[in-house]
DNA sequence: AAAATATAGATTGTGCGCAATTAAATTTTA
DNA sequence: TAAAATTTAATTGCGCACAATCTATATTTT
């Protein structure tokens, strides 16, 4: 009872119900993302693609918190499949700048629906999911906040 | 300006903040859990281990929402490195006990600062972590309810 | 101009995470 | 009680996710 190791219990975790219900969301998209043949991070990706068109390697990373060691494959895939292109700047060469193609642009069609089918999966309260969304972004703020420093 | 496409951008999405945050924790707990050679998977792992010293290999999946996939290959490690042990019931032969060993229960006093040391890199006021922590709840309820039917 | 430093992306290796399949043991049902 | 259905874990294959390293290019310093 009480006893010292008790912030070692999972039902005491904050941490494991939020891993536990992204996995879970993640699981929860499968479904429609299956219908337009993307993965969940394929559809983040498409998203910020969607609305910038074109963007460094660098810049799509720092939109998803990703580096290039889980981007420039996922990018392949995605270029495979057409939605995009990926080229070398010619103003400089490290940069690879990613394009949005006309067969990425019509996907944005087909990806319509799916945020309000997965909201009828989740069906959260308006102010429950406005809490959730700040509260969340509170921590990305502060787990983060030391990233461009140095 | 409100166009229809507007439910597909990425500050718009609530699943999006939950599945980075949930990274970025998962990064923070790093520094910590190197010091005694986890990753976070197995280190939630051992928490339901501490807590039930004995398990068969269905029932840590259903604390922990993870599959035989990824709980053979990761159950293996955490025999290898002497913290539990794997082995066949007698009773029923295709259920797997895993029980706690000596070494892993005396790992459980090198993990007791590692709860604390994360929340001061979180540092969550009180009244958010639990609207956090219920409304996450809430979500994983929603998501899971339909997992016992069929 | 040469050397040192910095930056961007690619590569490598490890460990999840999960769908789908397989194999073995047990339970149910006909 | 034999056949069918169910249950449990293991296996396979694919796609992240990330730390560490490497390569190429660009910038800064000397």
């Amino acid at each position: 009872m009480g006893d010292k190791y008790e912030a070692l219990k999972l039902k005491n975790q904050l941490c494991f119900p939020l891993y536990a219900c992204s996995k879970e969301i993640v699981k929860a998209y499968k479904q429609y993302l299956d219908e337009i043949d993307l993965t969940y991070t394929q559809y983040i990706t498409m998203m910020v693609m969607w609305e910038h068109k074109e963007l460094r390697v660098k810049d799509v990373g720092k939109y998803l918190y990703l580096d290039s060691g889980t981007l420039t494959p996922l990018l392949k895939r995605l270029e495979e499949k057409g939605y995009i292109k990926r080229q070398r700047s010619a103003e400089d060469e490290r940069d690879l700048i990613v394009t949005i193609t006309e067969s990425g642009e019509a996907l944005k069609e087909r990806a319509v629906k799916v945020p309000e089918k997965l909201g009828a999966c989740v069906d959260l309260d308006a102010e429950k999911a406005q809490a959730l969304y700040s509260i969340l972004y509170e921590i990305i703020g502060k787990l983060t906040a030391h990233e461009n420093d140095k």
